[in-house]
DNA sequence: GTCTATATTGTGATAGAC
DNA sequence: GTCTATCACAATATAGAC
């Protein structure tokens, strides 16, 4: 069994995604985790240590995250890309449960944010050899995140279909090899 | 002058962008507007009519946009593209300001954002002569836009120089000669 | 380590004077 | 049209029992 901390993480990911950062308050988080309020503030003694947990959680994710970029067999840019299709893996949750967190204005969040946009885009960069075109690529994908993770719950706008995703990876392939 | 309806809602989106959704109190917004909280319920009876409100006017500024995509003289691309560097403008600001609340979950918002992003999608498309282009243009606008307004106030990652820029529109341009 | 109170403050909204 | 109370409720956090 996961540890009453990863599940009070686990929770409080998971209402941040589905309903925002205005529902995600201490009470709603101690519920879904299945502990009392006193309890969950006997392992976070603050909403400010609970949100601090989830960017440490996040920012480790990440690290893995830009390490794969530049092995993978696919080339950087397609991966990215591909990747930046929200699957609802450990990392997609944290990054979107951050970014959410990011958006009150919460400092260590937006530091966190910060930091592992820096790390994709060195990574990227490294890779691909250039910067514009590293620049291109992040953008591509994180349009494509954004657009896919941007809505509360499941009210998203423009859901990329696997044909929409081939035609997108095609353009990718296309600014590669013209760089 | 302009009307207190307008002062207010000026205010509304002010708060939402550099301090976020959970900053933008009735009361505070009132403060800002220079008027007291009975005199902000006068004109908007509810927290959920200013939501309202403010979708109303986001909407308008974005039909006046999506027609001048299809008129721009350097190109529907370029001119998405461009225009997606945040400026500061009252579309701009209407944007950001919505995109917070749609962050939290309020259905008005949620619903006026989805339907701009079409008004959009459709009017590169139509330009364009394209949708895997279309979509493509679209998503380095909006991953342009994101990195740039999606923190509160001025803690902006990766702000995109002029130089940075140019760069990037000819990635644009390059796509568009291919297809 | 987890619980039940309870204190304290912030927030949306109402009532009614001017 | 705008104001000053004031209410009802929700949110963070504390204290102390088990």
């Amino acid at each position: 069994m996961a540890s009453a901390k990863d599940r009070i993480l686990d929770s409080f990911e998971d209402i941040l995604i589905k309903e925002g950062e205005r529902a995600a308050t201490m009470d709603a988080v101690a519920a879904a985790a299945g502990v009392s309020k006193g309890g969950l503030l006997y392992h976070f003694p603050s909403k400010e240590a609970m949100v601090e947990g989830l960017c440490q959680r996040l920012e480790a994710l990440t690290e893995d995250d830009a390490v794969k970029i530049g092995a993978a067999p696919e080339g950087a840019a397609r991966y990215y890309v591909r990747t930046s299709h929200y699957v609802d893996s450990p990392l997609d949750r944290a990054i979107v449960a951050v970014a959410r967190l990011v958006q009150q204005g919460h400092p260590a969040a937006a530091h966190a944010f910060s930091r592992i946009q820096d790390l994709w885009l060195k990574a990227l960069e490294e890779a691909l050899g250039s910067r514009p075109l590293a620049q291109a690529v992040k953008l591509m994908g994180d349009g494509l995140y954004y657009s896919a993770t941007f809505f509360s719950g499941n009210a998203q706008p423009a859901d990329v279909t696997e044909v929409e995703m081939e035609a997108l990876l095609e353009q990718v392939d296309a600014l590669v090899a013209r760089n």
